[in-house]
DNA sequence: GAGTGGTCTAGACCACACT
DNA sequence: GTGTGGTCTAGACCACTCC
């Protein structure tokens, strides 16, 4: 078998050019095509096999790189039917990125989504450096409110701010993410192409604002979880900026160490 | 070859019984091995081929249930040297489990440790419900302060109180604690056989109480981050059960999130 | 039954660490 | 050089889904 993605590298005597095996490569290849949009989100590729002879390797070899982007939630295995590009609708309940839970497992139901505010704005310097732009750049700021049941009532419970870059986002307005049900992503992935793949999070404690504590409906002082994620789309490019303040009053965070 | 693990079930009819594959019947069996201590942590374990022909099986199905331990952290494989039990020691300047992580790079150093206090105590129901035991049980009591350098002085950061089961943990007590450099999984490890392999944190922000103001060098009602774990050894079993306060004015909660 | 992913095997060879 | 884990292959068969 005559493997195309080049396995032994250039004659050039190297002390070892960061040896990479040949499954890696097929995951590189796989990658770009996602990045291309070559498969949208929860749509079906190629079986193994097929792929396989694309890239003229082993069944073997293209089940290891498929395995490692399921691994990173970049692809989704089902047996019998085949392997699907993940995505954030279709995640019934659970929005993938959320991490806040309720205290009493009997208060769950739908949420309320509220858009405050959504405005075209210019980067400061601390949301430029968030979204890898220059300051003064275009943005978009959305602020909403979600409130979710506890015993039976609407509680407003977290108040969050994010920034879009303006660019790959134009378009987007109040109305648009009123009109829509599902996960922010997911409307993010359909109306703009643009698919979450991961995202880091830096959680402070901090004393509710007079204007944070009249959205949430707490007393000015309270302590409340602040949020700060940073979201990724494929090639690990900063695309949301966002700040959440969450009650825990009613809710914690839930995080799970190995 | 003939594996000694059953593969075909009993003849009586099921609708099929939870079919378990192979490797993680071997991979059980591994899993049964580390909780006897048949190898201890940092211990190297036998050679791929060496468990395979214990097992009967290929060396493939053993590589395949230890990569799955190795990604559970149970198990640390390293290249031409061989495969490892994790550890808690050699975690050099990184405590596995901690999250906390200082805002500005440069402070970074030493931590400075200091027990408040170690007594035992009753279970009462909260603590029992959390560590499988009888409210009114006995239980270890520690509670400590973690002084983090910043800008070059100590700044008391994180108060912890924690309780551990009395049975396991018979012996235990501030002088040993003092007495000991490394991260207290580790001790817990080699003085009393008890490997933490995974844990569940529940996150609050919280107002800081006069005691804890007192001890973290805060104003009273300063907002802190509450940070409830249970860790658990092997069989899911819960060993310790922590209440963490961390101050986040001068570090921050990590999370990376897929 | 046909097609998909999932398991298991066996053998060859590579990269790495120790001695 | 020897032994370890890591890669790659090829083929057989199993479990699951859909027609």
């Amino acid at each position: 078998m005559a493997p195309s993605p080049t396995q032994t590298a250039d004659p050039v005597s190297r002390p070892t050019p960061a040896f990479s095996p040949l499954y890696r490569q097929i995951k590189a290849l796989i990658l770009q095509s996602l990045q291309a949009s070559e498969w949208k989100p929860g749509e079906l590729i190629p079986s193994e096999q097929e792929l396989a002879s694309r890239f003229r390797v082993s069944q073997g070899t293209v089940r290891k790189a498929v395995d490692e982007l399921a691994a990173d939630n970049l692809l989704l295995r089902r047996q019998g039917k085949g392997t699907f590009v993940s995505t954030h609708a279709e995640q019934q309940s659970q929005v993938r990125f959320l991490r806040l839970i309720p205290d009493h497992a009997g208060d769950e139901g739908p949420v309320q989504r509220h858009i405050v505010d959504c405005k075209r704005q210019r980067a400061n310097a601390e949301v430029a450096r968030a979204l890898g732009l220059r300051a003064g750049d275009a943005v978009l700021q959305v602020r909403r409110v979600l409130a979710y049941p506890v015993q039976g009532r609407a509680v407003p419970t977290i108040l969050e701010d994010l920034w879009l870059p303006g660019v790959p986002f134009k378009g987007l307005t109040a109305e648009r993410l009123n009109g829509y049900s599902g996960p922010m992503y997911a409307l993010f992935e359909t109306e703009f192409g643009v698919h979450m793949v991961r995202a880091a999070e830096k959680i402070r404690a901090i004393a509710a604002e007079a204007e944070h504590a009249h959205l949430l409906e707490v007393a000015r002082g309270s302590p409340l979880l602040s949020v700060e994620r940073t979201a990724f789309t494929y090639k690990d490019v900063p695309m949301e900026w966002r700040r959440g303040l969450y009650r825990t009053d009613t809710h914690h965070y839930r995080n799970e160490l190995s």
